[in-house]
DNA sequence: CAGTGCTTTGTAAACGTTTACATTATACAC
DNA sequence: GTGTATAATGTAAACGTTTACAAAGCACTG
């Protein structure tokens, strides 16, 4: 049970513990004969260094905290495959937490922030995970934070942060709908707090206005970011007595929701409802008809926020920066098209 | 930058830094005023424990690794949602690997089994990621390993596990097509080398022979696991000179790309190609037809993982044991139907 | 008040590294 | 051979905890 530590290698190459840690840190630095015995009985006796050992001497874990609503998502999941490409190449692990349902509370994720259990933190499009007081004060030790997707509230604001401009986004997907011609058109929110739906639907909101289109109330519903709370929500318009001919869903995931709802309900996408999503995830594609949306690069986002988060836990807190902006772009597929039959 | 120690604590509040550890770990054990004394200096430096230290002196991370294939694939996801609500019930963390893209060499995850990096291994359905002899012999300290979905390889068998029957179960997909008077049905498997499709090839293929039915060369493809690899995959089958009448996917991501790539070539599914799946995520509910498939019960593999897992750490490994079985089941949506027009 | 047993607190060692500094070995010039 | 600079190695402290053990405090009994 108990393993190999870097005084048996010594004992067995017969040199000190420092020659053995340098060897595996600095091996130029040791004598070529030298090395070459102390690397044999490393070998020989399958010592590897105690991590636990080299973080705690460090003061550094090596491991990037990741929060994020859920990894379920696939849109987060381009996201992450960006952080990990970056980690990796960085020797970072990463530490995936995910707010979603709320098993972890405030206080257990700020423990864990404030203890240094990661070297750094990813904040994704969450609602604010921590009370603010963590993140700001006492306890702001220069805790490398960098936000994705999205500025969560107004107190993160001064954090680094990586997304493409949510409001000119949010601004395209009721315009290309306008412009086909619709004129009644809802917006199918995530989940109510959270900054990112807020811009999503204030761009939608300001399109409609600029249009001079009625926003009727009972329009702008939530569809709890997942499939079934897309579909209820979609029931629910459709009970409308005033029916949208075209919803605009703030994620694919909740427009695939809406769709087997729609047609559920025998109607026709895009015939007598349009739907359009958000993000360009590998499913929108491949729905039927082929889903309409905004395309967001999540690996490109994944990728430059792990590296400003690295450029922060290297160079310590930059100051103050703009939010770093990444390009979006509407891919117009089948599920949106002109009004035929107006409600 | 530097912040407030126990040592710290333990002089403002007037008491010897075992006090204080006392007063975090174990209150019951010193007396209610000193008790006050020290949570109010606590509480007024902002300390909070260093982790590092923690884990080092305890000797445990409270973390617990996970490898496997790809997160992005939503049945993983939701083991990895049963695996997370046993792990933060028990205080644990999840460091996430990735295998899909071997940006992680065998050596690189092995280095950190053997350092202690996690107190715990949930190997997901992924190929052998480490050479064998990490887990054998010297190297083998007993680190608690649980193996999830499917046992992996021979050499892996000594481990526990929790999955289904995959052989029965992958016996059933074809038997349903046959019932339905399909004889040419065609098999796409995801990574060649592991035994998870290999067990359900050979599920396949039994199925295939009990019935008298011929296997046609070139009708057991790779999907590669992916919507578009096995989008490829099936236009390869459909250029095949004797097209199949039924296409039984490994999973359910590689059906969507299967049912597209069908649809895309102005086929009819069910009408003239039946597909079914395997896993039944979330997806396979509001494909276009609905996607028939095996449902295996994902939160459930996870949660039984996590809870052997913790057993394994908490009294060591468990003697050779039993794999332990849970139910799968067939889902008929409309994706198959008996074949309409013969090939 | 001494003795006893229990509770509370303090002292100090230990965990396995890394690394500043001291020491010793080596190479080279004279 | 001596001196000097440099390379190689060793010594020991430090990181922040936890915890075995020792010591002290306390409450009670006789």
């Amino acid at each position: 049970m108990s393993s190999v530590s870097i005084k048996d290698v010594a004992r067995i190459a017969g040199v000190s513990i420092a020659t053995v840690s340098r060897c595996v840190n600095n091996p130029e630095r040791v004598k070529a004969k030298t090395r070459k015995i102390v690397q044999d009985t490393i070998k020989q006796t399958g010592y590897s260094p105690n991590t636990l050992a080299q973080s705690f001497r460090r003061g550094k874990t090596q491991v990037i905290m990741v929060v994020l609503p859920s990894v379920g998502d696939p849109f987060f999941t381009g996201v992450i495959h960006g952080i990990r490409k970056i980690a990796t190449e960085n020797s970072y692990s990463l530490l995936i937490n995910e707010t979603q349902f709320n098993t972890m509370t405030e206080d257990e994720i700020g423990a864990m922030v404030v203890s240094r259990q990661a070297d750094g933190i990813v904040l994704l499009a969450s609602m604010s995970p921590f009370g603010t007081e963590l993140l700001s004060e006492r306890n702001n030790r220069a805790l490398p934070i960098v936000v994705g997707c999205e500025t969560i509230s107004a107190d993160l604001d001064s954090y680094p942060s990586v997304h493409i401009d949510n409001v000119a986004a949010a601004t395209e997907a009721p315009g290309h709908l306008i412009t086909l011609g619709h004129k009644k058109i809802a917006f199918m929110y995530g989940q109510p707090d959270s900054l990112l739906t807020r811009d999503r639907e204030s761009g939608y909101r300001a399109t409609m206005k600029k249009a001079d289109l009625e926003v009727v109330e009972g329009w702008v519903v939530s569809g709890n970011l997942s499939i079934e709370g897309a579909a209820e929500a979609t029931n629910y318009l459709l009970d409308h007595e005033d029916v949208p001919t075209a919803i605009f869903c703030a994620n694919d995931e909740m427009a695939i929701g809406c769709m087997h709802a729609i047609q559920k309900a025998g109607l026709n996408v895009p015939a007598d409802i349009s739907v359009i999503g958000f993000d360009d995830t590998r499913y929108a594609a491949v729905t039927k008809p082929g889903l309409t949306t905004i395309r967001q690069p999540a690996k490109e986002i994944g990728m430059r926020v792990m590296q400003r988060l690295l450029h922060e836990i290297e160079h310590g807190r930059s100051a103050m920066v703009e939010p770093e902006l990444l390009p979006h772009q509407l891919i117009v597929r089948e599920s949106t098209a002109k009004p035929e039959r107006s409600g």
